[in-house]
DNA sequence: ATTGGCACTCCTGCATCCAGAGTGCCAGAA
DNA sequence: TTCTGGCACTCTGGATGCAGGAGTGCCAAT
């Protein structure tokens, strides 16, 4: 607040113009053809000058004397949070991430069509987090007797995800065993939502004969697990052939980049900043993980109704353009959420 | 063979030793630097002569005139076809390998750990396909009713892979119904391979009342449908950052490629021409993928027992350590193949 | 068939130079 | 005050030229 008390509406329209530019071009944009390009109303000489306070309050930045500005990650910032607005998408494009999304057969191809869809829209790496099961529903739960000390065990999500389990189980157990188990298992776990099923399942191996108990104990071990691991969520990425749209720094932020994008649990704790609602815009340094600091991460939640159910994003140069990408982000997002609520 | 009459022992030798070189410095390699390393017994001169005729035979390639040789795509061929064997691994990396593997806990993480073990041993992208189920049987077919007009289709198989389908029935089905229809499947199906399935539950119908014979047929075709998505296969890429160690002819070559490990199609064709037994190594325009021209392919199936049930593989420059490779993506091969038949 | 010698070619790295773009500062105008 | 025009200065990037080195092809001699 206080440093932003020095600068002046033009001096924020000249913040946002080399945003715009240096965006555009991809150089360093300099104060002749900045007033050249908008109509600012003033010389070239004004407009270094205020150049250069907001280079003094860290804004941009020179790469060397007599170059001209490039926007800081700082920069971007107040870009993001007080100069722009997110830019709707064109009808058309709404159109096409319908019809591109409808044609989707399961929740498989929802996430493949989303993916790629995302990564065409903004030209950028596009990931998407598979939804998130913590906040969602058992539908159902399947044992199946594959030999008399196996039994399969099979998890139905409301949101249509399948988990399957194989249990050795230490005693045999009969199918009236397996059947009455299945049934409580149902009565109580069905539409429940993850984080309570263990609590409510907790004395279930005391509705039965002792010899069973192991392995009514097993089951219900393997089923806790397998709703801990749907927690653990799945990531799909997707275009990242745009990362070699960049032939300035190549290999130098590329393949950190690359790296990150193969983790999982990098990608998985990056989507996780995201507030449920709102879009999150991580800008460079913002990002905690190092490989990802000349980068800029934008992503929001999604999901069926009111809840979100899991995030997804893009992940692209801090060099990007922020208003375009986050409105791109955040119609995929409503879309799949329709989807989801649809299906 | 008319062709490799002209050349003898020692210019075959020159050629291992032009490859050798190629691939350890990444450099055009000359005459001099060629006898210093490797004690051919005879002067520059005489290899200058040998590299003429190499040349002539289309075997090597030099960038510009007065500059080293690199072995051309025909070259590494002959190279990787008799003039090297494939070179077992260390015992320090099959222990590796098996203790990297053993861990896994689910068909999952089986295929997540060799891919990263692959992209690891051979830095290189690796490329690991699922378990094709074309082969496979039929463990068990599970219907859960949710609604009295929606039913849950669950497949499951003896590679432990599940596959889901939603069916609408047209008529509500009754728990009797269900019960029935889910034994015969299962009398009828289990343990037999998919490609039989179809002939197998033809005439299913009939066995049912008229008024359920809609919601049967619903069923099967799920069913079938099921089985045919499961042969076609998914595949898992890991190690894409090793890409970006190649600073040589770099956005160019990279991008295109990036694009095709996205395809799963392309991948899919690609290791589709891998001959179930034996080891494949397609080197650059002997891809029939545009994209892949400058890589090469080297591929294996794998599976439990004597049967290939996927494959799996590495793409990497043209310049690789062929003999290294080959041997890695063999012993993984082998490795996950004991693990799945194990499991 | 092999070798040493030799002239030739071409890349690479380095230093130099020039033009262009951009800046900072200052003094004068609004 | 705030803006503007002018001016000297700096720095990059591309072009040019040059010397060194590596490598080749050819030829005559062994």
């Amino acid at each position: 607040m206080n440093e932003e008390r020095k600068l002046d509406d033009r001096k924020l329209a000249v913040l946002r113009a080399i945003v715009q530019d240096y965006v555009g071009t991809e150089e360093p944009v300099g104060s002749k053809a900045l007033v050249e390009r908008h109509n600012l109303g003033v010389s070239p000489a004004t407009v270094r000058n205020d150049m250069a306070t907001l280079e003094d309050e860290g804004y941009i930045h020179q790469p060397h004397t007599s170059a001209g500005r490039v926007p800081t990650d700082k920069g971007y910032r107040l870009f993001v949070d007080r100069l722009t607005e997110v830019k709707p998408l064109s009808g058309a494009e709404r159109r096409a991430i319908g019809s591109f999304l409808d044609h989707a057969v399961d929740l498989d191809d929802v996430v493949a069509r989303t993916v790629r869809l995302l990564a065409q829209l903004t030209r950028q790496v596009a990931v998407v987090q598979y939804p998130s099961l913590s906040r969602s529903t058992v539908r159902h739960v399947e044992l199946v007797a594959l030999t008399p000390n196996r039994v399969m065990l099979v998890l139905i999500t409301d949101t249509g995800r399948v988990e399957q389990r194989l249990i050795d189980c230490p005693s045999a157990v009969g199918e009236t065993v397996l059947a009455d188990l299945r049934s409580r298992l149902n009565t109580r776990a069905a539409n429940q939502r993850f984080a309570e099923v263990p609590t409510l399942l907790q004395d279930l191996p005391e509705a039965f004969e002792r010899e069973d108990r192991g392995a009514v104990a097993a089951v219900l071990t393997a089923l806790f697990e397998a709703l801990a691991e749907q927690t653990e969520e799945r990531i799909v990425i997707g275009g990242s052939a745009n990362l070699t749209r960049f032939p300035h720094d190549f290999p130098l932020t590329i393949a950190p980049v690359l790296e990150a994008l193969e983790e999982q649990v990098v990608l998985l704790k990056l989507l996780g900043e995201t507030a449920d609602a709102g879009m999150m815009v991580r800008i460079g340094h913002e990002n905690a993980y190092e490989g990802l600091n000349s980068t800029s991460v934008v992503s929001v939640g999604y999901g069926s109704g009111d809840e979100t159910v899991a995030k997804l994003g893009v992940v692209g140069p801090t060099r990007m353009d922020y208003p375009g990408t986050m409105g791109a982000v955040r119609a995929v997002a409503r879309y799949v959420g329709q989807i989801l609520a649809a299906s």
